[in-house]
DNA sequence: AGGATGCTCAAAGGACCAGA
DNA sequence: TCTGGTCCTTTGAGCATCCT
């Protein structure tokens, strides 16, 4: 006999219930159907899943198995289910989104514009954080999806580059760059530091000086046009600021250091379709 | 039409509990 | 300890529906 979806299900009701009559009344059947039900079930299994004795309900270590390990059957199902429907109506609800400010402030409110001009009842939210943080968003649930730029490698989940690029190397476009060594405005993580120190010192022969290390690539704008030093930042950041200036000279120093983005999530099967919905407004590399 | 399946109903019977 | 009530499961008969 084939297993019968319906007797697992009032099989496991009658597990958690702890009886075939709660079962019964949750399922609006008789408890003689529970009974049936669950003995067709160990039939098509081949084994006991209850110890039959008048007055009490035990479960058999199968019985205990079974009730741990099928609950994820009837997600999957209801998962299918919602997912079938769907296909025929509006892709709409929520997508979580971890990233960086960067992204949120340079990059979203064009995709934001895309996204609400095909998919107008999807919803965004995003949270803003550092690659650590984004990483562990995406790999705890909390986001569906992630923006990062970073080129380290991200151990569960899978990763599609959105863009790559290198990075300039600003100053404030008041300020006339004729300094032989300036000093720089770095990130800590971010990619481009070391290669900075390489490149620098096999240009200049020395170290590049380092005079304020911050978590924040608009900060580093924001302290360039103030002309408290250079700050490399990546090139895309550019279109967005008429006021830095790129200093002519680092040009090249600038153009070796790469920058790669990726959107990160924990697999495409595992997508909602909002979230592909997502992903499908996102520019090619 | 006949078999398979899933259900209800009625009856039987075990376990437990409270009261005499 | 005995008895009766209650709760629970199981079993069998019979009915409705679906499929071949």
């Amino acid at each position: 006999m084939e297993l019968n979806l319906n007797h697992l299900k009032y099989f496991i009701s009658a597990a958690k219930a702890g009886g075939l009559g709660a079962s019964a009344k949750a399922h609006n059947v008789s408890q003689s159907a529970i009974s049936q039900a669950i003995r067709k079930l160990e039939e098509s299994l081949g084994c006991d899943l209850l110890i039959h004795s008048r007055n009490s309900f035990k479960l058999t270590k199968e019985g205990e198995y079974l009730v741990e390990n099928s609950e994820s059957i009837f997600k999957q199902i209801d998962f299918l289910k919602d997912q079938i429907q769907s296909l025929n109506s509006e892709v709409a609800g929520r997508v979580t989104l971890a990233t960086s400010s960067t992204v949120a402030q340079f990059l979203l409110p064009s995709l934001l514009k895309d996204l609400k001009t095909r998919y107008p009842k999807i919803q965004l939210h995003v949270t803003i954080g550092d690659v650590a943080f984004i990483v562990g968003e995406v790999k705890s649930g909390r986001a569906e999806l992630g923006i990062v730029i970073d080129d380290g490698h991200f151990a569960g989940l899978e990763r599609k580059l959105l863009r790559e690029g290198s990075f300039a190397c600003i100053t404030s476009a008041e300020i006339k760059a004729s300094f032989k060594k300036p000093e720089f405005l770095v990130t800590r993580e971010s990619p481009g530091v070391e290669e900075l120190r390489q490149v620098y010192k096999k240009r200049f022969h020395s170290e590049p000086a380092i005079g304020v290390e911050v978590e924040s690539w608009e900060a580093i704008v924001s302290m360039a046009q103030m002309g408290l030093g250079v700050g490399f930042i990546p090139e895309f950041i550019l279109d967005y600021h008429s006021k830095v200036k790129v200093i002519p000279q680092l040009e090249e120093l600038g153009k070796k250091i790469r920058y790669k983005m990726y959107v990160v999530h924990k697999g495409a099967h595992q997508l909602s379709r909002q979230a592909d919905a997502f992903l499908e407004v996102l520019p090619e590399k």
